[in-house]
DNA sequence: GAGCACTGC
């Protein structure tokens, strides 16, 4: 394969530094100077600036917040954490004292707190409270040109934020402290930011960086996975010492990858370097995860096989070559009639700022190498950024979210607006729900779903469970369901052990009962034993701990929310299923399919044929009826999460809501 | 017979 070689400077960061030499420190004076001057102030900082450890700090130590508290936002919780520690120690005090952070169920702040790093989900909520966000006198977006549905909808409000605690003009309460906002991107884009925010001029710092060198094949290569084999080989037979990450979209290339790295691997002549592979990607087993952080042992060579996740939300020490593909997987959701879109999982080009990012991950610490398994014309065409997620994700909870704070989707000044289908879907699905009137007006059941931080098909769910008497059981499987990674866990090289002890949880009614009961073994393992016992009690039964344990705050922080919103939480069917199935098809009418004759099922609302998901514990079997939590679209139509029902149940659930859409 | 990545009073 031949590569044209080109340079390009991208970011790097160390580990240990003195404050004063980092690259932004050249321009504090400037930077301060701008704030000070600024209601609004936009800042591009490439990786290893220092930009999100060291702006709070210049903002408190020159004091621009007016002594009041600087919320700075990252879209991940361990960055939030690891952020306040990072800076906690800096200015020399304790965590949770002066420096914080707050995010889903953990929250180090105090009363004196100045400067909080915040998860932007929290940042939204908090919202609900604090519709002017009064307590903070700066709040900084940081990553904002990650464009998270949650940073779009800070920024939207914020807009009009300033309006009320800054403007001169009209809706000026004065009764309000001045507020500061600061907008923090790591790529070049800033235009967007700077036409939503009246043209300011974003300030450049540039970030500590190695220099790595970019290679580019000269066609297009359509079978990349053998492209990505062929060029692993050629940098390791080459003997240079340095590990290699390659970024692939998906964990059916990455274990295809794996296998024939393997296979070569072992045949490659005497004297060549041992080859160590490690397959990375988030459903996978987390005693495997761990192992791609390991030490490289002397002599051999680390190979990291990793879809997106190694882009922003690990950092893998010892990168010195980049293999990428130049492909990630999308979700995005299609709006459809009565709400019943679909997501669709497919394969695509990634950005161009997504390739210098992935690029940048081999210069972290010294000089590195990036192998491009596209030419540079196509490198050229990529689109410069993906699409925000606001244009490509069901709008439903957001909607209701913002209805909560009496705002308007459709009349926001969103950065991009919103999908008009997709709105049009989200209000339909709330109406179904029961959340909002005839005149779009939040309803009592809509005020208290909007309180509840799950989907409003299972907000829906636990308000029913409450009249039918299950409220114990719908949490408990609401609270699974909430969490983001699965459940069940598979292992590698697929042995039937794992369906086996699967089968030990199975309701023949479908997945939501078989989640209660793994859910409810889980809980008494935990109650009778140790922290330790569950873990190894989750190992053996393939279950992932991290998710249960997840599951449990969730559902402490549901029972408590239910509590001060007057749901009782304390009633149970005692091993009856018909209330938590009905419970279910309230929240999940849209989801129902009925069987045709071939053995596939055809959506009750909408024109999908489906198939259930081999993964579910009813993919076997056929039923006239199913509801389900998810229609996905990869290779097939496939619905996730299943439960079987009647079609009797179904039409009844019509009947008592038809009228409201 | 198959699952990009995050997040929430």
């Amino acid at each position: 394969m031949s590569k044209k070689r080109l340079s390009s400077q991208v970011g790097h960061t160390t580990d240990s530094y003195h404050r004063d030499e980092l690259p932004i420190a050249q321009g504090k004076a400037k930077i301060i100077r701008e704030l000070q001057r600024n209601p609004v102030t936009i800042l591009v900082g490439e990786t290893g600036s220092g930009k999100t450890t060291q702006i709070p700090q210049y903002i408190l130590e020159a004091g621009i917040s007016g002594g009041k508290c600087i919320a700075i936002t990252q879209p991940r919780r361990v960055a939030a954490t690891s952020l306040a520690a990072r800076v906690a120690m800096e200015q020399g005090v304790s965590l949770g004292t002066s420096v914080g952070y707050s995010i889903r169920f953990d929250e180090h702040c105090s009363p004196n707190t100045k400067i909080k790093f915040i998860t932007d989900g929290m940042l939204v909520r908090e919202l609900m409270s604090d519709k002017y966000l009064s307590n903070y006198g700066v709040i900084i977006i940081d990553e904002a040109h990650e464009r998270t549905l949650r940073t779009d909808v800070l920024l939207a409000s914020l807009k009009q934020i300033l309006r009320r605690r800054n403007g001169s003009s009209q809706g000026h309460d004065q009764s309000q402290d001045p507020l500061k906002v600061v907008v923090m991107s790591a790529t070049l884009d800033a235009q967007g930011f700077s036409n939503f925010f009246d043209s300011i001029k974003p300030i450049y710092v540039k970030g500590r960086q190695h220099d790595v060198h970019i290679f580019h094949t000269l066609t297009s290569q359509p079978d990349f996975v053998e492209a990505a084999l062929r060029t692993f080989f050629q940098i390791h037979t080459s003997n240079n010492p340095g590990d290699v990450l390659i970024f692939l979209p998906g964990q059916e290339e990455i274990e295809n990858l794996n296998s024939s790295i393997r296979f070569y691997a072992r045949q490659l002549p005497q004297g060549v370097m041992p080859v160590l592979v490690y397959p990375m990607y988030s459903s996978l087993h987390p005693s495997q995860q761990s192992k791609v952080f390991m030490r490289t042992p002397h002599g051999s060579r680390k190979c990291i096989l990793a879809t997106n996740i190694a882009e922003t939300s690990i950092t893998i020490p010892g990168i010195k070559y980049i293999i990428d593909t130049g492909k990630c997987k999308e979700r995005r959701y299609v709006a459809r009639e009565a709400g019943s879109g679909v997501d669709t999982l497919l394969t695509r080009d990634i950005s161009r700022s997504s390739a210098m990012q992935r690029a940048g991950r081999a210069g972290r610490e010294g000089e590195g190498f990036c192998f491009r398994l596209f030419p540079k014309q196509a490198f050229d065409s990529m689109a410069p950024t993906l699409e925000p997620e606001i244009r490509r994700c069901d709008l439903t909870a957001m909607i209701l979210e913002l209805k909560s704070l009496d705002l308007d989707i459709e009349r926001l000044d969103f950065m991009d607006k919103p999908d008009e289908d997709a709105v049009y879907s989200g209000l339909t699905t709330l109406s179904i729900l029961g959340a909002i009137d005839k005149h779009q007006n939040l309803t009592g059941a809509g005020k208290k779903m909007a309180a509840l931080p799950v989907d409003p098909k299972f907000s829906r769910a636990i308000l029913a469970s409450e009249e039918l008497g299950c409220s114990q059981e719908v949490i408990d499987i609401v609270s699974v369901l909430s969490v983001s990674s699965r459940l069940f866990l598979g292992v590698q090289n697929d042995d039937s052990n794992v369906v086996g002890t699967r089968d030990k949880f199975k309701h023949p009614s479908g997945d939501h009962c078989t989640i209660l009961n793994a859910f409810r073994a889980y809980q008494e393992v935990v109650s009778s034993g140790t922290y330790g016992e569950a873990t190894s009690w989750c190992a053996r039964n393939f279950l992932n701990a991290r998710a249960l344990s997840e599951a449990v705050e969730i559902r402490r922080q549901l029972r408590g929310i239910c509590k001060r919103i007057g749901i009782n939480t304390d009633l149970s069917c005692s091993g009856q299923v018909q209330p938590i199935i009905h419970c279910l098809v309230l929240g999940l009418v849209q989801n129902a399919a009925f069987i045709q004759p071939n053995g596939f099922y055809k959506q009750v609302m909408g024109p999908s044929v489906v198939k259930i998901h081999p993964g579910s514990v009813v993919a076997q079997t056929h039923h006239p009826a199913i509801v389900y939590d998810e229609l996905v679209f990869t290779t097939q139509t496939y619905v996730r999460g299943v439960s079987i029902v009647t079609k009797a149940e179904i039409s009844n659930v019509f009947s008592s809501i038809s009228g409201r859409f």
